[in-house]
DNA sequence: TCACAATGGAACAGCAATGTTCCAAAATCG
DNA sequence: CGATTTTGGAACATTGCTGTTCCATTGTGA
């Protein structure tokens, strides 16, 4: 059977044309999607019956990556300060992923988001281990520091967008600031 | 005539209350927003003919209060650091507006939002003040810092929505990280 | 080459939102 | 009070998207 070859690659074809598109036009319909994806309509109803089928997809995709990133990152190792510059570097360059959870906000407040992944609590734990070892400012909360990680991405790419900044700059000015923020007193 | 009263008293419940709803469903549908003004459908549309009309408005409103507040932050007066910080805390008591903007982010890429406006002229020239005068990181540019400022206003609203934290809290945690982003090395 | 899987397109029904019109009721103002 | 403005509701046509079915065509693997 064709099973993992075909079927596979065009699915994978219909998730990246999605969020691709969805990126730029978050109301895009399912006409739009399949266009953007070279592929008929039919098709990707085929794939993905309902709308929700296709978002709820989506949304399995990202935390998979974000997931991912995080592993790559290491966040236990060495000084609390490398680690989340680390992460901060996998994460900007998630990019399409990045762009996605910016401008589909919806996302953000589905339940599978809302709650604390496995990934949060282990940001959340390297940056009390620095704060413990004088490396993070311990006055403010975690939770802060947490936010202000993600916020900083958007802030990055937004750099990118709206002001043509390359994007190794970008990443560089996001680096700058998350350190100068955590840094103690 | 009623001209002036009760025309402009009806107008600003509809503004206000479609500021409000879509601020929570973005998609929200022009009957929900009547029926959260306490009005007949008919009414909205006698207001604001066609959907974008009303969107229109919210925009203007929106651009209106943040000059208002803009204005109150006197960011020409005294050291940068402590314009900046006035900055802060008026666009933070904005609220409803900022959270608008954050939920609605396709207002964002809207000619009049895209254009740098008075304000943000405003802005860029009191941080670059503050970088001549030592006060204000002079090595990471002043759109950078203008950037940050925004995100910050997301992060502490974001903190107050799913954290919990008193919006006071989270005014402080925006403040002394601003700070900090913009302290010289 | 042949059988079967996968696709594209057309056609259709259903639905929800939009925008319009009309009229009767209610509120406002002189 | 009476005239005029303002409103709400019902009704309607229109539009765009959704989800489904069917069939002919193309592609793939054995």
């Amino acid at each position: 059977m064709a099973e993992t070859g075909v079927r596979a690659r065009t699915r994978r074809a219909i998730l990246d044309a999605a969020i691709e598109t969805l990126t730029r036009t978050p109301n895009a319909s399912m006409g739009d999607i399949a266009t953007a994806a070279n592929v008929g309509r039919t098709t990707v109803h085929r794939y993905f019956p309902e709308r929700s089928d296709l978002i709820d997809a989506i949304s399995a995709d990202a935390l998979e990556r974000i997931g991912q990133a995080t592993a790559r990152a290491r966040l236990d190792d060495g000084p609390a300060p490398g680690a989340l510059a680390r992460l901060c570097q996998e994460y900007f360059e998630l990019g399409d992923v990045m762009n996605l959870l910016f401008t589909m906000s919806d996302l953000f407040f589905r339940p599978e988001w809302q709650e604390e992944s496995e990934d949060d609590r282990v940001l959340l734990r390297v940056i009390e281990r620095g704060q413990r070892e004088g490396t993070i400012d311990p006055e403010l909360p975690a939770e802060w520091f947490q936010q202000v990680l993600w916020s900083l991405q958007y802030t990055a790419w937004e750099m990118v967008r709206s002001q043509d900044k390359p994007k190794h700059d970008a990443l560089t000015l996001c680096l700058r600031t998350l350190a100068k923020a955590i840094a103690p007193v």
